[in-house]
DNA sequence: TGCGCCGTTTGCGCTTCAGCAAAGACGCGG
DNA sequence: CCGCGTCTTTGCTGAAGCGCAAACGGCGCA
């Protein structure tokens, strides 16, 4: 998964085949996004395309900014985060590869409703705003998907709502968690590892608390034996007693 | 929640006319959700629509059942609501006349994620699910209206979710007053009414508090001359007062 | 290889709110 | 017109977790 260095911008690629400047349909063949089409279908979508390479911790598109482009992410992590009036920021949540961002035009906006910062050193195809209703009515598959996409985000944000409303730190914190590894989690020895860097403070803005209570729980759940710390890193040892901490089956 | 009933289903419909069985276009004509459309696509729209009344307090459709119908709401108000596990619940947001509401078909979903529960008396459009892909892209205008609502939901359930990190209660009951008499105020004599029945209980459940909380805050502003209360009513008498404090720009 | 920065840990006081309890009031139905 | 149910108000208490402050430690850069 991981796509450590050396890529190059790959917008000028080895100037291949004839209908396929540079991008080899097998980037994305077989990917649920792309499910259910042909060949040449590919091609044409790749034909509309660039790749581009976001180095970690750079801006892909700023919130505000107008939305001239839509992405697909081929590798990496993007964080997505929105900031308010006041300067706190807060993140919506995190983009793995394979997954559709930056599709404001999808949804009638002409401007991005949040910033989008590589996590880590990224590579994501880049499209025109304006080739989306051209795509999404011709590749009726991919509309659809990028709209059950869009329809999932939905869900997940009046989850974490709910969570919010009716939980408390603890177990936001822990429902984080588990979240994150079950989307991003990488097996390591001993545990499941969140693979991109993640900060307390980070995860204090996905949860809405501080950096000191996520820093608190930690230590507790390192002692308890839940989860091994680090810097910019965790791993979950013991997913299923943070489960019982998240359902609030566990006191403290 | 009780559902004082007696309003028969109205699945049946008076078997009317030919191409326009008994639902006339001047229902939907000139509404941003079918604007552009000529007549006859009206009337084919409506061909696969029929209309129901559905009783103050009862459930429109509940969380969890499989999705056969999709609906557009001609008059009334709906509360859109979501059951924990635990048995909490969360206000999700209301829908007004002029909205489309369990459009899950749109997102590609087979259940409602959420109940919709009739505020007050509503009369809607509904049409089987079946109808979706069909209508989407026979009529893209449509289609893209809905898709932008979707949009805009999903950006004020975000907007949520940084009021819930970042603010404290006192603001969040301030911004919901504020937003609920935007989107459904009416204008009485002496400031904006919420026009239809809303407890403290509703508007704990739509900023993560407790009614008690709600209470106290409202009296404190009724003493401070921004709202007028009374059961299952808010009235706000002073919006900019209150903005100031959704703002926090006022202390308490 | 040493320094400095940034992320992390931890302690402490204090504000904000939820939880519990009980009484009051508004309106509907009989 | 009265009674009852539901919604609302209000006080008190306890504690979750934020804010502030300070120290620690690992990583990267010079």
């Amino acid at each position: 998964m991981i796509g450590p260095e050396g890529m190059p911008a790959a917008d000028a690629a080895p100037a291949g085949g004839e209908t396929v400047p540079g991008l080899d349909r097998s980037l994305i063949e077989g990917l649920p996004a792309f499910a259910g089409m042909r060949p040449q279908e590919l091609d044409r979508i790749l034909a509309g395309a660039h790749a581009a390479r976001f180095a970690k911790e750079t801006a892909i598109f700023e919130q505000g900014a107008e939305a001239t482009s839509f992405f697909f992410l081929l590798d990496g992590h993007i964080r997505v985060v929105r900031n308010t009036a006041e300067g706190q920021q807060v993140i919506a949540r995190y983009i793995n590869a394979g997954e559709l961002f930056g599709i404001a035009a999808a949804i009638g906006r002409d401007t991005y409703p949040a910033s989008a910062i590589a996590a880590v050193d990224c590579v994501a195809l880049v499209w025109p705003t304006g080739l989306w209703a051209d795509l999404a009515s011709r590749y009726p598959g991919f509309g659809a998907h990028a709209y059950r996409t869009l329809g999932q985000r939905l869900q997940e944000t009046q989850n974490r709502v709910m969570e919010m409303s009716t939980e408390q730190v603890e177990q936001r914190v822990a429902h984080a968690l588990l979240r994150l590894v079950r989307q991003s989690g990488r097996k390591v020895e001993g545990g499941i590892e969140i693979d991109f860097p993640i900060s307390r403070q980070d995860i204090a803005e996905m949860t809405g608390t501080t950096l000191h209570t996520v820093s608190r729980l930690l230590s507790g759940w390192e002692n308890a034996g839940l989860v091994r710390g680090g810097r910019q890193k965790v791993t979950v040892t013991d997913a299923h007693g943070l489960l019982l901490i998240a359902e609030g089956r566990r006191k403290k």
